[in-house]
DNA sequence: GTAAAACTGATTGTGCGCAATATAATGGAG
DNA sequence: CTCCATTATATTGCGCACAATCAGTTTTAC
């Protein structure tokens, strides 16, 4: 019918192929993070705290939310249940009470031999090739700080 | 510290890229989307209803998890409160009771109108212009049909 | 014609995301 | 020192996503 209207035609949309591919990616990793009973957000949490880990750097909750855009109604359960896991351990600051600090245990360090041959094995088979990820990464990015530049969506 | 290790840098994962990208596209519909009252999942659901209306086809709840890649546990309770609201019927097929077709209402076709001016709202104002919208989006289809095509991701 | 298999949705349970609110501690301004 | 705004995390509630299971229906095999 009217033509105009193609601008909400699904396949139009840069919001729906961006969330048909995030989906399909974390569907991708689900078999892989199954083998070390983690969650896709919970594998992103533990690779902020072995980076951290390796650079001797603190972690605290809110720095994992400020990486991750992540608030604490996400995080906190979260965190507790890799606490009783027992591969974090979170410990509220003693200088400053309001502050929780997170670190890996050993066994959640050791978890990161496991979890190194992951990006290897997701995409392999797909053909999709090194080059073209790292172009869509970028991209990605910049998008991102785009989008996060601006305050507000409506103001202008 | 090894280098190599830099594959589980969250900076260097396409993964990650894409669950932010479109966390904060999602953020930055639902400003927009609140004037609907909808929810981002609720306005894919109503996109793909309003096309079907325009060509006169019917949709089935298969149809809409076929389309948007989601199943019966995230569309029932979904498409159970949009009827609440009168934005949609659900109407059980007496040919073969397993089917149940999902179309929109008048007060759900109406929104439609609404509706059209959200695509050019969302990114005013961020400096993505549409060329660029448009080769990402197709850059993220044609990754998203590689996914999807190959069944096992271990299977080499 | 009956039994087995496949299909379509609904239900249940767990874990995010995120808004709104609460709690508690800190760091000033006076 | 006291009041108060700010900061950091926790709690609650709702709505997805998705796995697992179930209940009818229809189709297929024999």
């Amino acid at each position: 019918m009217s033509t105009d209207d193609d601008v909400l035609a699904l396949d139009n949309q840069l919001c729906f192929a961006l969330y048909a591919a995030n989906r399909a990616v974390t569907a991708r990793y689900r078999p892989l993070l199954a083998e070390l009973n983690l969650t896709y957000p919970q594998y992103l949490v533990m690779l902020v705290l072995w980076e951290a880990h390796q650079e001797g750097s603190v972690v605290r909750v809110s720095d994992l939310g400020n990486r991750l855009r992540l608030d604490s109604g996400t995080l906190t359960p979260l965190l507790k249940r890799l606490a009783e896991r027992d591969l974090v351990t979170r410990q509220r600051n003693t200088a400053d009470e309001r502050v929780v600090a997170v670190a890996p245990t050993e066994k959640g360090i050791a978890m990161r031999r496991q979890a190194r041959e992951i990006p290897e094995r997701l995409l392999c088979g797909t053909g999709i090739d090194e080059e073209r990820i790292v172009a869509l990464r970028e991209e990605l990015r910049a998008v991102l700080s785009l989008l996060e530049a601006r305050g507000e969506p409506s103001d202008q």
